[in-house]
DNA sequence: CTCAAGTTCGATCAAATACTCAAAATGAGT
DNA sequence: ACTCATTTTGAGTATTTGATCGAACTTGAG
């Protein structure tokens, strides 16, 4: 971040307190600081696009707080939280996306150092995006999933790369491919000294984050759409009873990871779960129901930020 | 509350949520709830008068965080929080009660059970009415000011039952006159068992949160406002050198409590703010500084919100 | 059941806010 | 210092939101 774009926040969060805050309206506003209206106006724009201004809505809309109990019970979770569905116009990730980085700032704001671990995808990378603007230098941010793709691409969604956007902190990327073609390939990397000291990190964790991935067709197997596997690929982890994965660590309908693949050995290193530390998936939509009942079955996350679709699909 | 103010809030939280974390306009909200835009409306409007929606700003203001540990250094404190100044129009305590309440919340999220001390004035009843609704009954909410005036009336700010508008916990109101006329009286409550073991909960506080009333005009002096001294006693209590008071009880510029003053026995307890736990007064004005800075050279706090210009002349 | 008191409702209009586009400012490269 | 590409600005305009007010609808006492 540079000084004009600290600044240029500055006057953001100035406004926006007094829009937000003080409910001056935008000519007040202007007036007060000296600047057209139509200013005053794109600095409160810019003070909400650049995650300055949080909403958060305090009441527990009684069904969603109800499908959030039941799911606690019904898979034994030490956290639930599900966004209220609206209308199919409306992307049901935002949902999803908005109580995850709540979420996520309430561990980034914690005084206590941790290691906090983040998986991959697509909700991740948009909480990513929405994290507040904090400095934490008592944390340790650590990647679990690999930092390239079997062609030494970067992996779609850059997760680390986007929290560091909004925060200052450490952070530890994993240096492994996402899945190792060879076992000569996975044990280099498992030898190999910054990944020896990353998976260490890893394994003390005290909080992670994960996404869940479908498998269920061709269109919504992230694997796939990604080009991270190929079709025939595809077909024979369908055939083994993958039903989703996590980080491309593949899993059956019980939640079993399955590792026997041929050519396809993952390497991220999935956090455990009957630890009594947070591991919690963000997850949703129907595509994905199955690949998340999984998941929980199998104990693979203790957690869950859903929306309310999904919740009821999984009760 | 009763059920059909829930139901409505449940509603107006479900709009507020379209509105403000889906970025629907009231149109769609209309529409996907099957009402009318005005209805739409008055519901988010609702949501925003009933502290459904909690706005923050999360950009910390360069000036205000400068002032904020400027104070810090000064004064010792754990904490220091500055609301921005915007123009005399503006009620300078919004910012105070927002940073205020946000800290509070945060104290009753928590899941650790705690004894909660409020004590009372103008701020601390504005407060209370911008808590969020939340349970907390894990939590002790303790009044460390006595409930009835000198001549039995109800005090001015009824801070415990306000917070008991918005929040569901255990309240322990102190049941003591805010001051004494004689000792006797004093002796005969302080040995009173309702009030021992008030008292008991109040010195086993885990964080307290307080006023300062300044003393430097009768415009000024809380106390007197609020007919809780007459004339004669305010100049009396002048003339000792009283600047402030924190629930009542007076303090000199340098702080040191002034105990001595005939037919005035304040009952209040206030916990002791050298223990590394958070006693944390809300003020501001410029006819309080003297009051604060007296507080703060005595220690009888340790962290402080406060507007911009109060802190500026704090320095 | 009836009526009065209070409230909720929706149509209308005024106010506030967001968007668009052309002009002006900025600034990196020559 | 000049050019060209990019960003920022303000005026105008469209959209969205908030307030008012009479009508309709509850509610509760008699």
């Amino acid at each position: 971040m540079n000084i004009s774009k600290i600044h240029k926040n500055d006057n953001a969060a100035r406004a926006a307190w007094m829009y937000y805050i003080y409910k001056m309206n935008q000519d007040e506003i202007a007036k007060t600081m000296g600047i057209s209206r139509q200013r005053a106006q794109r600095l409160i724009s810019l003070a909400v696009n650049e995650n300055l201004v949080n909403f958060k809505i305090n009441h527990p809309i009684v069904s969603c707080q109800e499908l959030s109990l039941e799911l606690k019970k019904k898979f034994n979770l030490m956290n639930v939280e599900v966004a209220p569905n609206v209308s199919n116009k409306i992307d049901k990730l935002d949902g999803i996306v908005n109580l995850a980085s709540k979420t996520i700032d309430t561990f980034l704001m914690a005084k206590k150092s941790m290691n906090l671990i983040f998986g991959s995808g697509l909700i991740l990378s948009k909480v990513a995006d929405k994290l507040s603007p904090v400095t934490c230098l008592q944390h340790k941010i650590v990647s679990n999933i690999g930092n390239h793709g079997p062609d030494g691409l970067e992996p779609p969604y850059f997760v680390l790369g986007r929290i560091s956007q909004n925060v200052e902190s450490n952070f530890f990327p994993f240096t492994v491919p996402i899945y190792s073609s060879s076992k000569e390939v996975q044990k280099f990397f498992l030898n190999y000294l910054p990944v020896k000291k990353t998976v260490k990190l890893i394994k003390n964790f005290d909080a992670c984050f994960l996404s869940i991935g479908g498998f269920g067709s061709k269109k919504t197997a992230g694997l796939l759409r990604d080009s991270l596997i190929d079709d025939d690929k595809y077909h024979l982890m369908k055939s083994k009873g993958v039903v989703g994965q996590i980080n491309g660590v593949c899993f059956d309908e019980n939640g079993k990871i399955i590792k026997n693949i041929d050519n396809y050995i993952p390497m991220s290193i999935l956090p455990d779960a009957n630890l009594k530390k947070p591991v919690i998936a963000f997850a949703g939509g129907s595509d994905r129901v199955l690949a998340i009942k999984a998941a929980l079955n199998g104990r693979l996350v203790n957690g869950l930020i859903t929306d309310e679709v999904t919740a009821e699909k999984l009760l």
